[in-house]
DNA sequence: CCGCGCGTAGAATAATTCTTCCAAATTCGG
DNA sequence: CCGAATTTGGAAGAATTATTCTACGCGCGG
């Protein structure tokens, strides 16, 4: 058995995939037949069980083993594992650079490893960021917004950035808004003068800031729409708002940019004022 | 048992997601916690094994199965092929999608597809700043601040919002920080107690706000480095700068996200933490 | 034409994983 | 404060799934 292919399994799609395109001519019939099966449908390979693989490859559950084997895993089930991995992370080529960094003993000092796995983090939140808003809610959300008065910002913390930026592009593209979180004494004061007619856009991830959460639910008592930004269908946020999306942002050893979130906030921007340019000439 | 629900399990993800959100507040206190961890953590449901998934949703295996059931599944087994399906969905037409978005104006919706342009150039905007920051130099600014007694963050208009960022990660991290920018007034006076010890990180685009190069050319002035990001090498800010970095946003019809700016400001705060860190100890 | 060796199929076995069940704990209504 | 109903934890068992093993078939060289 042993050709001298102390070969490690590769632990990593891509590297596997390659090996296998390398070793597929000299392969035994069935052999070859799993390798063109695996590559041709690899999500199968992901989720299937060995038994509902082996029928859809026509070959036998022994022959998947054999040939997880003869690439250095330890049986399919080692196999099945890469597999798997390349559908969690779905980004491949960030995921890779991430893993070279990280890994890389080739040791880019400190600092700039760190650089490189927020770099990462967040192209892979811009991704989620893609899959998960739904458009014809954000066209709703963009309405909602674009019709209001004057756009209330409520956020805190973390999420504060946000409506300070917001709020500049907003004031840039000549939208009325008002932001909600710098004195705190002032600010309930500012949102009671809200009419029916604003609209409020809030924002709060994770430990959800309790001043948010109650500013949001008295505007929406009284009648005020509210778009949210949140990172849980569960937030209490969610509960009281007109649209909500949902974004989670990547993080690097529990820390999270806002690359993600900026982006939104910037196309929400962008969006309502289009949406009013449309409208109203 | 029969509560009157003779209801379906849903076959499809999204129906499956809006029942969990409806049902969720008549749901026992487990249940409960298992209908949050699925939704939060959708990914993790369809690759694990009972086992693992009660022990990340922090759960017995036995409960994933009443939840099921409480929806209708046959058992676990059943729920766990919807999320799987899911993942299958979405992976197959990812590419597509990304496509789409990338080929730029193509065909959905108005303000989706802003969303979506917003969403690439934060992409290009990343991988730019992947290769345009020099690692070493990003380590002499970690060195710099981190050495710093308390690091004064200026900034204005649009870079505002990255400082507040900074602002609050840095007190996250507890690393003492204190931010220009807010009453005019003040800042000035502020900024005259900053002693030799300190070091500032500027932040300025395009057209560069008077007051953050004021303020920052007094402080280098005074002996206190600055470290500073900035989109050209020939912003003002570079000229008083002790390292500065050229960070060019991407845009999408003029207008530009901070989403490289906002991983760029994080990365520099975890790095200044880790720095002291490895310091101090 | 015969024997040798590699590759394969299929069943038996071993391991893992899911499900069921019941006692203990909790909650809710009286 | 008590009792009934529901929910929960845990472990035993049922089912599924992966792996190993042995015998058979096929091709190749002697």
């Amino acid at each position: 058995m042993d050709r001298g292919e102390i070969l490690a399994a590769p632990k990593n799609f891509e590297v596997l995939r390659e090996l296998i395109l390398e070793r597929r001519r000299e392969l035994p019939k069935r052999l070859a037949q799993v390798a063109a099966f695996a590559l041709d449908h690899p999500d199968e390979i992901a989720f299937g069980t060995a038994a509902s693989i082996a029928g859809a490859a026509d070959v036998q559950p022994s022959t998947l083993v054999r040939f997880s084997q003869a690439f250095g895993f330890d049986g399919f089930s080692a196999l099945q594992t890469v597999f798997r991995a390349r559908l969690r992370e779905r980004n491949s080529s960030y995921e890779d650079r991430l893993a070279e960094l990280e890994s890389g003993d080739a040791a880019p000092a400190g600092s700039a490893a760190i650089l490189g796995s927020f770099i990462a983090a967040a192209h892979r939140s811009l991704d989620n960021l893609g899959t998960a808003i739904d458009p014809k809610r954000f066209e709703s959300a963009t309405i909602t917004l674009a019709s209001a008065r004057t756009i209330h910002l409520i956020a805190r913390r973390r999420s504060y950035p946000i409506a300070t930026y917001m709020a500049y592009a907003l004031s840039q593209l000549k939208i009325r808004c008002q932001i909600a979180g710098t004195a705190s004494g002032i600010d309930d004061d500012l949102l009671a003068m809200a009419d029916p007619g604003d609209a409020a856009f809030a924002i709060s991830f994770s430990s959800y800031a309790p001043e948010t959460i109650a500013q949001a639910s008295a505007l929406a008592a009284r009648g005020i729409p509210i778009v949210s930004l949140t990172d849980s269908a569960f937030s209490p946020l969610a509960e009281c708002s007109t649209v909500w999306f949902e974004l989670v942002e990547a993080d690097h050893a529990g820390f999270r940019s806002l690359s993600a979130s900026m982006a939104f906030a910037m196309a929400l921007a962008v969006a309502i004022a289009e949406e009013r340019r449309r409208t109203q000439n």
